[in-house]
DNA sequence: AGTACATATCTTCCTAGGAAGCAATATCCC
DNA sequence: GGGATATTGCTTCCTAGGAAGATATGTACT
């Protein structure tokens, strides 16, 4: 079975055949592929009323365990955002209740993230449904080549150049 | 080696151990990886005035050979933008000179976008360099570790359920 | 032919997030 | 201890792109 990138490919070797455009297989794929997975993961976080990104960041306060806390300098780096972006995602989780900033009695500079009762609710109901959606995208492989591509992924995740 | 996204899974296991993480393994990694592939190519694009998204538009042109011409919808599609957002794109290539609207013949409501010289000179000038930049990116696989993600990648694209 | 519906592109309006910069506090080093 | 430097979180400003809608044209069906 071919895809819409083995067209892709079959173009640039008619048009540029002195260039190696087989990189394209792999990162192209995975770039578009990312996007249409994350469009998937989309209509589940909207059925309990979450945003795009919320998830993500209640989930990382959920899964440190209690007291369900972090700085925003730790949420900066797990969501991949800028400390701005932060800021403002937590402007937003925190007008609708779900996160509450408390003072770090550790530093005062800082800030400390909390999930509020209301966030942890909501991020244990819809993180089950959540991770059966997951599962659902990933049914086209089988549970070997699951495995298989996850460590392919940490391989060269684990490889990549400095930015 | 484990990566950060075995961390992860690590903490769920703790905190909810009624839950199937797994697919966090491939998903989770994949959406960051794409990411911070994504990154690590625009310094090619910017050592050559493109910015992100740009080459992707010229190159999605320049293969389809001559003359290098595409109607907006077909763009719209190949780029994975809406039509507005496509609509921006193309004005400022145009604005920069490296693409051309011209009326389409078969169409009266339609138009054409055109690779313009100038625009055609620049993709052939950095489609080289970003393909060997991917190609640097992919060192940590072995050609056969690569032909293996680019297969099971596919094989999950295929089988992606409708939006 | 004419009516209904579909499609192509662009426009308007809006928002999420980045870049740069700031004030407060912390850390380092002599 | 005290001055230089780093870090924290936020603010301001800006832009890329989405959602919804408008307009013009094409297509299908009677």
């Amino acid at each position: 079975m071919r895809d819409s990138v083995d067209d892709i490919l079959d173009q640039w070797a008619r048009e540029r055949p002195d260039l190696d455009a087989t990189p394209i297989g792999v990162i192209g794929r995975m770039s578009r592929l990312a996007r249409a997975l994350e469009a998937r993961l989309e209509p589940v976080y909207a059925e309990h009323g979450l945003e795009p990104g919320w998830h993500d960041l209640l989930a990382t306060l959920r899964r440190q365990g209690p007291p369900f806390k972090l700085r925003p300098t730790d949420l900066t780096h797990s969501s991949m955002l800028t400390s701005s972006g932060t800021t403002k995602r937590l402007d937003k989780l925190e007008a609708a209740g779900l996160i509450a900033r408390e003072p770090d009695p550790n530093d005062r500079r800082g800030t400390l993230i909390a999930l509020t009762d209301k966030g942890r609710k909501l991020v244990d109901d819809v993180t089950g449904p959540h991770l059966a959606n997951e599962a659902r995208l990933l049914e086209p492989l089988s549970q070997a080549e699951r495995e298989q591509l996850a460590g392919l992924l940490r391989k060269l995740n684990l490889g990549l150049p400095p930015l």
